[in-house]
DNA sequence: CTAGGGTTAG
């Protein structure tokens, strides 16, 4: 066995704290704090029963200390001798004898440990322990039979893994001889019995690692939490053993125990609870919760938080709320991260108003036995949520509150929410002035204040500036990531610079930035819009080779490129790829193709595709409708256009979106149907759908054709009403029709009804 | 992973 010695420090350190009877693998160091340890416990037995062939044993700390107890030469040399001797001959040979019990270290339980396990079979092992047992001079000490003892198991696990049977009979054996048990043996035995489903033998030799066990009445419990922690150690760490023992297995071993009102302290409890959840058994997570309670274990708010917190991870709030209704009941006291927890999860969900209700109610009144002193996570949970509904000014106060009341001084996290609320809402000088506060305060920005300025400052149209920026950060020593990356790279992508996308994908790679999917992702699908749908293949396969794998989302990308280029072949390899590595087809993926085909004039294949995505499972969305009834406006097959827009909303119970009214609106229009078109705006208003600059251009053109001003008059006050601004085309429709009739006058208002309209906004 | 809550990217 390799133990490292910052480990084994370790282990010595909680050996000292837990007075529990072990042995354990003592360097030098370690064997100091195991002799100090004997002597404060076993002190007067173990002198008393030295030999007197023995040299003194150390009595002072002044005294030399004693001699190293683990020689390897010395163990070498005692496996040899037993190995080239028969069994039988042990007894009487000379050399073994002297070797093993007349110098000092040789019966230390590092040494015996290592010479049993170097026996290579549970059957000499034995043979080895009835020697050392029968010949000994001296009653030998039970630690050094404790280490025969645990390489004695060690062997056996090994020889017959299968079985538990001869393991728990060599348990029983050591237990009849009074042996004790070494805590590693106990893990061993407990894990074991454990993973054969034999619990109750598994209980068994919880039992018996109890050194307190026999002074306790029966009646009370629970008896030794410190023991349960320790073997919860032993089982929860990676173990020493090599292999780990499942959650469920320790659940099961300590709901066992529970039977037994044994129960793991909270820290425990909280663990496994997060394990369980992290490897997404958040129902197993729940139930041992609740068995735990149900056999009376005593479960405070960090455990809760822990189950809570896995359960947000997967959006199970009515969970959530369940448990905190539980927790309410069964006066379990939230603590502050329980209320971290609450606010986070109701800021979540948009619902910034309840979350900011229970941080004010959470502090409590005098008389209320709740009262939570706020940190600076929940101002930052906040400060997020408020910035993340638009709402960064009251992100703001809540900075100042931070400030003026001393309860929590704001850091980096909170700086960097409000930046970002600020860049979102395009108000990037704000964002620099709280970079600037920032610095002012003593808090040096990070890579993701400057990812998020980089950021906000790109998709403001800033590129050139934020390009500025970013190195202007790196010469003061700011180092950046591949998230740096991926937001140049898709700005520049949007941007239409392709080559500088392309040079800041090389630099990353040259600079040994670890890449992030996404950042492919993003170079994709830029490629795949710029029509540069080959070279957007050549970085998806790049990205397998370096063991990424393409998304539903990237495979949509390219499909979507290749049949914008007419390449029906690429695309089908495409899904085959798809197909291939296991990637579900969505419904884009599907819309995709319906576009393609019923474009192209083919039909069937569109209506086809359309059943294939219902029997996956999918559902047709509002935008496979619409590529319908855009593909058939485009044809002039107006009345089939016109079946699907009645159908979607009657029998898929799909509403038609401001496209797809637009689309038809335009067509009918075209085709001299205005009134049908005007309808069809009767019909947006009573459903709620807006019009938009699109649908008035539509039906000014139509309007214009059949020269209705009147009509198209009555639209342009409905449009300034609603603040839809006019654009270009509007303009350009309006101005030759308006003057010819000598209206304007009434063009003039309109304009300025517009301007109005884009001063407020 | 360090008991349990907060920030950036298609």
């Amino acid at each position: 066995m390799e133990t490292s010695i910052s480990g084994l420090q370790a282990k010595l350190k909680k050996l000292e704290k837990t007075h529990i009877c072990n042995n354990y693998f003592p360097t030098n160091r370690g064997n100091l704090l195991v002799s100090g340890f004997w002597l404060n416990n076993f002190g007067g037995r173990h002198l008393s029963t030295a030999e007197p062939t023995h040299p003194p044993p150390p009595q002072a700390p002044t005294s030399p200390p004693p001699p190293l107890s683990f020689n390897p030469s010395f163990v070498t040399q005692v496996v040899t001798l037993l190995q080239t001797t028969d069994t039988n001959d042990w007894t009487s040979n000379t050399t073994l004898h002297k070797l093993l019990f007349l110098s000092p270290q040789s019966l230390s339980p590092l040494s015996l440990l290592r010479i049993t396990r170097g026996l290579g079979s549970t059957a000499k092992a034995l043979q080895f322990f009835h020697y050392i047992r029968t010949t000994s001079p001296s009653p030998p000490d039970p630690l050094p039979l404790s280490s025969t003892f645990q390489a004695i198991f060690e062997l056996a696990s090994r020889e017959q893994p299968e079985s538990a049977t001869k393991l728990y009979e060599l348990f029983t054996s050591s237990r009849d001889q009074s042996i004790p048990l070494s805590i590693n043996s106990a893990t061993l035995l407990i894990q074991f019995f454990g993973r054969a489903g034999m619990v109750e033998k598994s209980l068994i030799v919880y039992e018996e690692l109890d050194p307190d066990r026999r002074n306790i009445h029966k009646s009370e419990c629970p008896p030794n939490e410190r023991t349960m922690d320790i073997v919860l150690a032993g089982l929860l760490k990676r173990n020493w053993s090599g292999r780990r023992v499942s959650e469920e297995e320790i659940v099961g071993l300590v709901l066992k125990l529970g039977e037994h009102c044994v129960f793991p302290n909270n820290v425990w409890l909280s663990q496994l609870i997060t394990r369980l959840c992290r490897s997404g058994k958040s129902n197993k997570a729940w139930e041992f919760l609740h068995d735990v309670r149900r056999l009376g274990g005593s479960v405070e708010a960090a455990s809760c938080n822990a189950l809570l917190t896995g359960l947000g991870r997967e959006h199970d709030y009515v969970r959530m709320n369940m448990l905190l209704k539980e927790m309410k009941e069964q006066k379990i006291q939230p603590d502050v991260v329980t209320f971290g927890i609450l606010i986070n999860y109701l800021c979540k969900l948009r619902r910034v108003d309840e979350a900011l209700e229970v941080f004010k109610k959470m502090r409590g009144n005098e008389n209320d036995e709740i009262s939570v002193e706020p940190d600076v996570v929940h101002y930052n949970t906040l400060i997020d949520g408020l910035c993340k509904v638009g709402r960064q000014e009251e992100g703001l106060g809540l900075l100042e509150q931070m400030k003026s009341r001393h309860e929590s001084a704001p850091n980096i996290v909170t700086y960097n929410c409000l930046i970002d609320g600020f860049c979102k809402a395009g108000e990037i000088e704000r964002s620099h002035e709280l970079l600037d506060q920032m610095y002012k305060e003593g808090l040096m920005p990070n890579v993701i204040t400057l990812n998020t300025l980089v950021d906000g400052m790109c998709k403001h149209g800033r590129i050139n500036s934020a390009m500025d920026f970013l190195n202007q950060m790196r010469q003061k020593g700011l180092k950046t990531n591949a998230i740096t990356y991926t937001v140049l790279i898709s700005a520049f992508c949007n941007a239409n610079n392709i080559d500088k996308a392309m040079a800041l994908f090389d630099e990353m790679l040259k600079t040994g930035c670890s890449p992030i999917a996404i950042v492919y992702y993003c170079l994709i699908s830029g490629l795949s819009q710029a029509g540069k749908v080959d070279d957007a293949s050549s970085v998806a396969s790049m990205m397998k080779k370096v063991g990424f794998g393409l998304d539903i989302v990237s495979y949509n990308v390219l499909i979507s490129g290749f049949c914008r280029k007419n390449r029906l072949e690429k695309a089908y390899e495409m899904l085959k790829d798809l197909e291939e590595a296991g990637v579900k087809p969505d419904s884009v993926t599907y819309n995709t193709l319906i576009s393609y085909f019923s474009e192209t004039g083919d039909f069937r294949t569109a209506h086809t595709l359309m059943r294939r995505m219902v029997k996956d499972g999918l559902v047709p969305t509002v935008v496979t409708y619409g590529t319908l009834i855009h593909a058939y406006c485009l044809v002039g097959n107006l009345d089939e256009a016109m079946k699907i827009f009645t159908d979607m909303s009657s029998a898929s119970r799909v509403s038609p979106n401001t496209v797809i009214y637009n689309n038809l609106i335009d067509s009918l229009c075209k085709n001299k149907k205005v009134e049908v078109a005007l309808s069809l705006m009767d019909d947006m208003k009573a459903k709620g759908v807006k019009p938009n600059t699109n649908t008035y251009n539509a039906m000014f053109k139509g309007l214009q054709e059949i020269n209705w001003l009147e009509k198209a008059l009555r639209l342009m006050d409905q449009m300034t009403e609603q603040a839809c601004n006019p654009n270009y085309i509007t303009m350009e429709v309006l101005t030759d029709w308006l003057s010819a009739v000598n209206a304007t006058e009434k063009l003039r208002n309109f304009v300025q009804g517009y301007e109005v309209s884009t001063s407020i906004a």
